[in-house]
DNA sequence: TGATAATATTGAGAAAGTCAATGATTTGTC
DNA sequence: GACAAATCATTGACTTTCTCAATATTATCA
């Protein structure tokens, strides 16, 4: 067996050091990507989903559905376009969380009367319920998710992210 | 016109103010789901991956074939298995990935000589020079989507976000 | 009034995510 | 050394999510 170091050097055969360091992926922690604010904030949000759905399926919901019961139940009256907007879903996205929600329900439509195309979401006594349910569920993947920050990062992060998406 | 204040106040009928701001979203910006960091996160995701999406399309890549040629071009050597924990996909959308980027020659399958069951990715030159493009529009979507932070605070948010996900 | 636009909805098709099964290979155990 | 169990890449089926165009209803505007 050959003492495995290939001829040529430049890009061909990488294959000296595949697995160099000890099991987990600090190896990768300085590459490029690691670095990148969209890469760091894909990773946060995949896993927070991930802990949050499972935190929220003992309530038969999972994160989106609670993002629309949660605005349904904040007093700001939303319509579904503007969910649609404030949540980054298409609206047919939006039929189909409402639908479901309102057959729970959960929340209600009620035709705006002021523009009777657009249709108001308003929480149900059960959704309100539903709701405080789901929320202590959520603040725990938010505490789990964020355990390696401070109580000052937390909002620091909080803060930061507001200022890029708002 | 009646003053528009509904007789009864609890919840059954919030149609007083469904559209009360401006025009836009700030009416939402209170709300308790807008302080969530799971909710932050989520929207800064997904409107750098849409920007990022876009600003790579005329290179016929998206963020994830993008993710992927990064770590072939990293010098990290990682196998497709790792890749698949790093990134948060499942082994079977890598190997999708990696067929995709096989095929036009950006990157190559190296058996690990010390595993020969894992394969380890690698750039070809034309990969490199693909990954050298395909950064610039990165770079470019990630000026634009933190636009609204100086140099220090992007320099935190990193930090911030490496402390929760790594 | 009539033309244009916005809202919710439907439906179709593409893309992404999930999961179980398999062949090849390695690892651990006797 | 042989055998059982575990791991890796891969395939395929399946579900969920995303994206888009078309439509009926209602508003807005000239």
């Amino acid at each position: 067996m050959p003492p495995s170091i290939p001829a040529d050097a430049a890009h061909a055969s990488p294959l000296t050091q595949p697995t160099a360091g000890p099991g987990g992926e600090e190896r990768f922690q300085r590459s490029d990507l690691a670095q990148e604010v969209a890469f760091l904030t894909a990773r946060a949000r995949g896993r927070g989903n991930a802990l949050a759905n499972r935190l929220l399926s003992d309530l038969g919901l999972k994160v989106r559905p609670f993002a629309v019961l949660a605005m349904a139940c904040s007093g700001t009256n939303p319509s579904q376009r503007e969910l649609s907007g404030f949540l980054d879903l298409d609206p047919s996205q939006v039929v189909a969380l409402v639908d479901m929600l309102e057959a729970r329900g959960a929340i209600r439509r009620e035709t705006d009367p002021r523009d009777r195309r657009s249709k108001i979401l308003v929480a149900t006594e059960a959704g309100l319920e539903l709701y405080a349910q789901a929320v202590q569920r959520t603040r725990e993947a938010e505490e789990q998710t964020l355990h390696a920050l401070s109580p000052a990062e937390r909002d620091q992060l909080r803060e930061l992210l507001a200022k890029v998406v708002f």
